[in-house]
DNA sequence: ATTGTTATATAACAAATGTTATAGAAAGAA
DNA sequence: TTCTTTCTATAACATTTGTTATATAACAAT
């Protein structure tokens, strides 16, 4: 029989995903990884096959937590706003993975920027409770709202501007709120 | 008398950018560099003392074309308007460009991200023009349309959402207008 | 205790990339 | 022509990083 593995699958993917977290995907490699174990590189190697094997697991688990946040709050007063806060948010505590799942070519396409992917035609009517919107409608007002909330999060992942939680949770509110009464004049105005 | 160079510091500058343009960042090295211009990498590091030298060099290019698409247009009918366009334009024509100058960490603050090492007060007082708001008003109420301009860019750079130059034009164009309809209503409604 | 299996450490290899030492070639000055 | 300067190619070195060959050691079944 064979010794007892010291250093689990769950174990390095955990570490990497701590690294990655850290200090940024571009720093983290296989001896930086094992350092970090306290040991050598076979235990990695010998768990997977290669080191884009491993990164394509720890996403797995980055997108996990993505989908945590933007789960909890569902159950809130106002879930179609916190779906946004949440977007942020996970962009303010983790803007390492919010740049590996949103600001690459890579593991993105319209649909899941916009959270379809994640909550399907939840998010379209929930937005609707609030807005009054009929779907279709409703489905194109929800494009700027995820541009604004996009252009928020992009810009704390990168650090270029610094707001607080009381901050964004005011630029979003207010912005939003603007946007729909703006939406709605507009839409009248048309007939 | 030495011999006439072959290789120009702008030459290789110019090839750089070029590179960088087409490929990345990430994709440039000195090698990929010397083959483009058919020498070895002689010429490089006789120009240049090290590699972050010559991309120092290369990122002043890349943000005096950055400065070139955000000025012109700044004789048009609609100056505001016309800027946020440009700043989406140039993310269209120079995704990479786009991510090295507004999508990391590195040569970035508030106000520049918002164009006000550019154009200074200037952008804000085009934006009176448009808004009729107060200048401290407008101040205010350009983050929300910085956010939201800096939003598009940030997906048509990632290539998340390829939208025509009419669609982005309808898109900023419509939001704007009707974020400045609600913004007006509310703060009537504060008084 | 012996043995078979396999987890791990050590060390090495290979490729990529920044950088530099060396020598030859070019071009005008003398 | 010869000399001096410096541009360029060749080749090498150093470092980083992914990956693997080899040997050792642990562990349970026998």
């Amino acid at each position: 029989m064979p010794p007892i593995p010291k250093f689990q699958r769950e174990t390095i993917i955990e570490v990497t995903y701590q690294l990655i977290k850290e200090e940024g995907l571009e720093r983290v490699n296989a001896r930086r990884i094992a350092k970090e174990l306290g040991c050598s590189v076979q235990p990695i190697f010998h768990n997977f096959s290669t080191m884009e094997d491993l990164i394509h697991e720890v996403n797995t688990k980055i997108y996990a937590k993505y989908k945590e946040y933007i789960m909890r709050g569902q159950n809130s007063e106002m879930p179609y706003k916190q779906i946004g806060l949440s977007y942020i948010q996970f962009a303010v505590d983790y803007p390492e993975f919010f740049k590996i799942l949103f600001m690459k070519e890579t593991m993105l396409d319209a649909e899941n920027f916009m959270m379809a992917d994640v909550l399907g035609d939840h998010i379209i009517k929930e937005g609707q409770k609030l807005t009054g919107l009929s779907y279709e409608e409703q489905k194109k007002f929800h494009i700027k709202v995820w541009v604004f909330t996009h252009g928020i999060a992009c810009l704390v992942a990168t650090k270029t501007i610094r707001f607080s939680k009381e901050e964004i949770d005011k630029l979003l509110g207010s912005t939003v709120l603007e946007m729909l009464e703006g939406y709605k004049k507009s839409r009248e105005e048309k007939k």
